[in-house]
DNA sequence: TTATTTTAGTTTACATGTAAATTAGATGTC
DNA sequence: GACATCTAATTTACATGTAAACTAAAATAA
């Protein structure tokens, strides 16, 4: 294992600070809309490609189907997608936007407000500097984890 | 608001995944000690300041007292940490490590190792770069945001 | 001093994540 | 075809975070 500079300060607090602050941008963007980050992560890939499983939403959104079906639960009685049966396998789940889900897909330039305000203070150069760099540590990072 | 090109993807997305990894890397590392992540963070302020009161503690780890009141509990339960009144101000909870908490303090530098794992494979030059400009990004989601 | 307001911590209700067990349906092997 | 195994989704138990209500105690104002 590489030995850490002890001056240096923990960059996985660091890391842990900078991205709840952009969930906490993103929340407050989608508050007055009534959704919650999980949700448009779920409504995102659905603008893209409506009628996708469960099984595509977890590959999609990095989270587990067990997270999902929960999710998908409180969206449902919200009234933003609907389930249907698969033809072919009985087993799938098809989720579908409803209406009002659809009504919402202007929200999915959301990322770019955050974006915006992440990259305020850096000028280009750095812009182009830091995106290889965070690509290039979670490559290292997943490598080392269990979970990849 | 800065517009951002649309061929930058979701930095936001990208720091979650990073920052997620970098806490499975914790987690990994502290299972075998049976603590999680968020109970290392209250130990390592014990570890460098006995009796914290829960206010502290909460601005050292950037946590809700509510959420720390709880965490407190199970920590109790495990034997890592008891609670005791203070003299002067009967509102007030201090927190002490048990002798079992005390133990596990050599797991202080765990952070080290999540930071040489992330690090790995940058140069030092990168290393150098990347520090101001987080810091600098952290700046700016903080002057936009609801909670600073 | 007494009444009001603040403060410290807890509790409750709820959203979300994980791991492990469960259910139902597909697949593969004999 | 029958049995074993795999797969998709759900359910359950639990850890953790937030917001809001609550309690008790301290501080302040009248």
């Amino acid at each position: 294992m590489t030995e850490t500079p002890s001056y240096l300060p923990s960059m996985g607090r660091l890391l842990n600070t900078l991205s709840e602050a952009a969930c906490n941008l993103a929340e407050d963007y989608l508050r007055p809309h009534d959704i919650s980050l999980a949700q448009w992560v779920v409504l995102s890939a659905l603008w893209r490609q409506d009628g996708l499983n469960v099984s595509e939403l977890s590959e999609y959104s990095s989270k587990k189907t067990a997270a999902l079906s929960r999710l998908l639960d409180r969206m449902e009685s919200k009234g933003l997608v609907s389930r249907s049966a698969v033809e072919d396998d009985k087993r799938s789940v098809k989720i579908h936007l409803t209406e009002k889900g659809q009504g919402l897909s202007h929200l999915i330039d959301m990322y770019k407000h955050v974006n915006g305000i992440l990259l305020s203070d850096l000028t280009e150069t750095e812009k182009e500097q830091l995106l290889p760099m965070l690509e290039r540590m979670l490559k290292s990072v997943q490598v080392k984890s269990r979970k990849s």
